[in-house]
DNA sequence: TGTACATCAGTGAACGCGCGTTCACTGATGTAC
DNA sequence: TGTACATCAGTGAACGCGCGTTCACTGATGTAC
């Protein structure tokens, strides 16, 4: 059967990287390519003529991972907020306000890290590393601050993956606190001198 | 070749694991167990007398990380330190001292990310994270620093894994941040109104 | 102390199955005239 | 508006290779007498 009635080519791309990232997500990267054309309602040939490789479709799948991270991070940018540390706390909100429903983050997550075996999504991920860390760098944040908050976002982000979620009573707690941690400057001088 | 002289079997049986635990680190689990048994020094056949399958591998690893995992943090157990949050303190500085050299926290985790693939690995882990959970809870410490602080350890201890290492000198001043968090009282109280 | 025998710690060839990739083919859609 | 034709978006059978597992066999080590 060709082309199905009802669904663009883009569309049917778009439900394989879909299928593709729910089931590598939990079942790693040598889960079946079979498997995920089936549950994007597509044959194994449909699915190689998107990608032609399946390292092809790994790669996007990392590449769209990444990009959707800084969207979701950029989208949680306060516009009145002109403060230093406004990029670090709009980093906060998107990493732990998706954690209650099993949302973006923490999904992307758990997928990135199995993607993480193949080197070619490596050499990706450590660049948009670097970038991170520059953009973060120059939010105006004392370094023991910055350094304090975005591993605890990391941390509280990554968790999930080997089951050790936050209660949503906690993880509101721990929201609070970074957040106070990037604004309160009095706290800054204490946790220097400490 | 039958038993090579000079090498007990129980010595192999360590060599094969941590030839595994290197080449799962870096490959996922979909490596080849003949390039184990090799940089082993042992046949496929070898390799499939000490571990009968290859998920028996795969476990024997995941169990291995998490009991030196936990004997690490026990290990950094300050004997004369007796205020609440001592096991907070050692889980802080079992995942920080190791990861300017990397180390076997750093190593460990990228391998059990690799290794969480496998569901029999996954409940080893959530039944491990949970008992980290009672086991922390009970130091003593309020909840909202516990978080944080376990949060950032989790979070600076995971983020070689996708290259973002901290610097030496910015991971010696996290370290000395995430210590006075458990010990500094008045910070609770001003971390705990904010 | 020497000898026979069971077991231990492997070897390496063979099998078989699953999966990525190739390939010939196809029916619907878009375009030119 | 109808028609011819190229291209797009797939299908599904076949191939071939890699890998996990099985299996028959083996030489060194330990034990009983």
């Amino acid at each position: 059967m060709p082309r199905k009635a009802g669904r663009s080519p883009e569309d049917t791309r778009r439900a394989l990287m879909t299928a593709a990232a729910a089931a590598i997500r939990t079942g790693g990267l040598s889960v079946p390519l079979g498997g995920i054309a089936t549950a994007a309602g597509v044959s194994k040939g449909g699915l190689l003529y998107h990608f032609p490789t399946k390292d092809s479709l790994v790669l996007a799948l990392a590449q769209e991972s990444v990009d959707t991270f800084r969207a979701e991070v950029l989208a949680a940018v306060d516009p009145d907020d002109t403060a230093p540390g406004r990029l670090c706390r709009a980093y906060v909100r998107a990493c732990l306000d998706t954690l209650d429903d099993d949302q973006a983050v923490r999904n992307n997550l758990a997928l990135v890290a199995q993607l993480l075996t193949d080197p070619a999504v490596a050499d990706l991920l450590a660049a948009d590393a670097r970038r991170w860390n520059a953009d973060l760098a120059a939010d105006g944040l004392p370094r023991p601050i910055l350094d304090l908050v975005v591993a605890a976002a990391d941390g509280a982000s990554v968790a999930p993956i080997w089951a050790a979620t936050l209660q949503p009573g906690p993880l509101v707690g721990l929201r609070r606190v970074l957040l106070a941690l990037t604004s309160d400057e009095a706290l800054w001088e204490r946790l220097g001198s400490a």
